[in-house]
DNA sequence: ATTAGCACTCAATCCACTTGAGTGCTAATA
DNA sequence: TATTAGCACTCAAGTGGATTGAGTGCTAAT
């Protein structure tokens, strides 16, 4: 990505920042009046439209028409991002709004992340995600097989940070429950600080002569349990929040978003693709599936043990108040990972 | 409620039927020379008019302005659903659909909850709802205690039906894993066969001479097992579906619906409300919430082992199509009967 | 009892007109 | 030379009157 910054006088960029805030706020073509008089440069409208001219020419600035006013392009948007927009902090209301909502006094990492999407979605009003927290990169402390009917029994995994998953597997018939029992202690022993992911090639071979005739089956449960840990889920909170934003106010349009959000399919593609970088931006188009293409994504990952275990983020129109949005993301990713952390511990 | 059957004769019933089908397809009011056209009784629209003028005068009918046609009334609708719908019958491509994306070879409950609500959206092309299956009625058959981290655990009760659920709890820190197992065990062993619900009346007094001192840090545990596993949980699908009706397309109103579809709480009270009758049926000011008094809530029950364990739903405009969902409703609550039955065995 | 006929109603659509916010260009100005 | 005032031009968004057409209700004829 070139910088564009060079292309562009501290005028031009004062100018552009203007029409920029203008139109996050109110969603409609901003005209040379508006910042002549809004902003403190005192320059006059024709001196406005001049410069206007020129960042339309640079492709920041579009017009709907003639005699419209002019909205900032997607080029506008990253540039704002990158250089411009001033990261908002939080006001004290919303910190303290944050602090209080996600101190609930609950100890399961589930309701957790329900009650962060949630806060997310009420301080934005845009749509917010999160990630429940990834088994794979932890490391087991401790894996029950708990045998269920007749060849099936209920893997539950508890890592060393305290997080659990469960798995519904198959089991051989052949297994008694004391079987089960004798080999649940068994993995638990010889898993117990292995990440899950190594489990398989690792652990396994060390596992084979103790278990027999059934180190096979033991291999297939164990195949079994790793898919199923590595499944992600996402909890998204807020979509019908859309609604409420003009550029959404054509049903079609609001329902392939809604429709592409309820699904989750993307916005989960996303949290995992970007589930290694602190923040991420995605404006309109650079989001590659068509239904989110006036959208933009905004992530930040979060750790528990200076360690990264998950990511979150909001959608909203490519108009979104991006300061203010990163800003509360970056926030609640340290109250989250502070909870996490304590959690835990 | 009273039979409003009495007051109409037959002609009136046909006329009003012919009515509220055709309105039902094409949500625009309608007139009287539609009817006497597309209806094989042979009148001629004059006729029409002076039977829908009586209809009208009953509260059957409702005209939103003088030089409209017609609009089905809520008691149209009631009578509709009572006496006058032929209870269609699924096709047999519907059917075949049903069988053969309910028949996934899924041996876990939440997975199959999943889909059947997807099913049942995609189907009737309305919002779906599916209450998970209520652990409270069941008998235990298994529950295990696993140590999380100190001062929690993870309580999974499994039940003679094969369903599972998960409680985070709190435990002493005096109890060692080993108590832990050896309380586990003990569970397991007194309440094999009991109701949850029973547990703590029942079941308690007998285990508590065996746990001696740790009696009281059981019985905290056993409650914070029983209140979670009496909590229901509800899976929604498809609600931007009703973007797809006319009268959803103001944004204002949309969002209303979707708001309270998101929290699910209206539909999760009504699932479990509706939850010993086989069917229910909620026409718009039937519904106590007001987001969702122009929506009709069609409920089953469904059962496994014979007995009710829950029950699900349709969400859509009061012009549903109710033959064609009750009928659906109807084939996939036995449908998700017979695979909770096998699967549960 | 039914229906043909007719006057009446009223939302929806169309069209011509106006309004007003905004532009781009040019000539005057500092 | 950079800025600005002035002005003609554009175009979406109203505004208001006329037209259309689907529908009704009533009355008189069948």
């Amino acid at each position: 990505m070139s910088d564009n910054t060079s292309l562009l006088d501290i005028r031009k960029m004062r100018i552009l920042q203007a029409i920029i805030d203008d139109y996050i706020m109110t969603a409609a073509p901003v005209g040379s009046r508006t910042i002549s008089k809004r902003s403190d440069m005192g320059l006059s409208p024709a001196t406005i439209r001049n410069e206007m001219s020129d960042l339309t020419e640079l492709g920041f600035l579009e017009q709907p028409h003639t005699s419209a006013g002019r909205v900032p392009s997607e080029k506008a948007y990253r540039l704002y991002v990158n250089h411009l927009m001033d990261s908002a902090k939080l006001t004290d209301d919303e910190a303290e709004y944050i602090k209080r909502h996600l101190d609930t006094r609950v100890h399961e990492v589930g309701e957790v992340i329900r009650q962060t999407a949630k806060v997310l979605s009420d301080m934005t009003k845009y749509t917010s995600m999160v990630l429940v927290p990834q088994l794979s990169s932890m490391k087991v402390k401790r894996i029950s097989l708990i045998p269920v009917s007749d060849g099936t029994a209920l893997a539950v995994v508890v890592t060393n940070t305290g997080v659990t998953k469960n798995a519904m597997i198959k089991i051989p018939d052949t297994l008694s429950p004391d079987d089960i029992e004798k080999i649940s202690k068994l993995l638990t022993a010889k898993l117990d600080g292995h990440r899950m992911s190594d489990a398989i090639e690792s652990v396994l071979p060390m596992i084979r002569e103790e278990v027999g005739e059934q180190a096979d089956a033991v291999c297939v449960m164990l195949e079994d349990i790793e898919r199923s840990m590595s499944e992600t889920d996402v909890e998204v909170v807020g979509a019908s929040n859309i609604l409420d934003y003009p550029e959404y106010s054509d049903t079609a349009k609001a329902r392939s978003f809604l429709t592409e959000v309820e699904t989750g399919n993307y916005l989960q593609k996303v949290l995992t693709d970007s589930s290694d970088v602190e923040m991420s931006v995605r404006i309109g188009t650079e989001n590659d599936n068509p239904d989110m293409r006036d959208c933009s994504v905004v992530t930040v990952t979060y750790k528990a043990g200076g360690k990264n275990i998950g990511s979150m983020g909001v959608v909203g129109p490519t108009r979104m108040d991006y300061g203010k949005v990163m800003a509360i993301l970056k926030y609640m990713s340290s109250s989250l990972s502070d909870i996490l952390s304590k959690l835990l511990k």
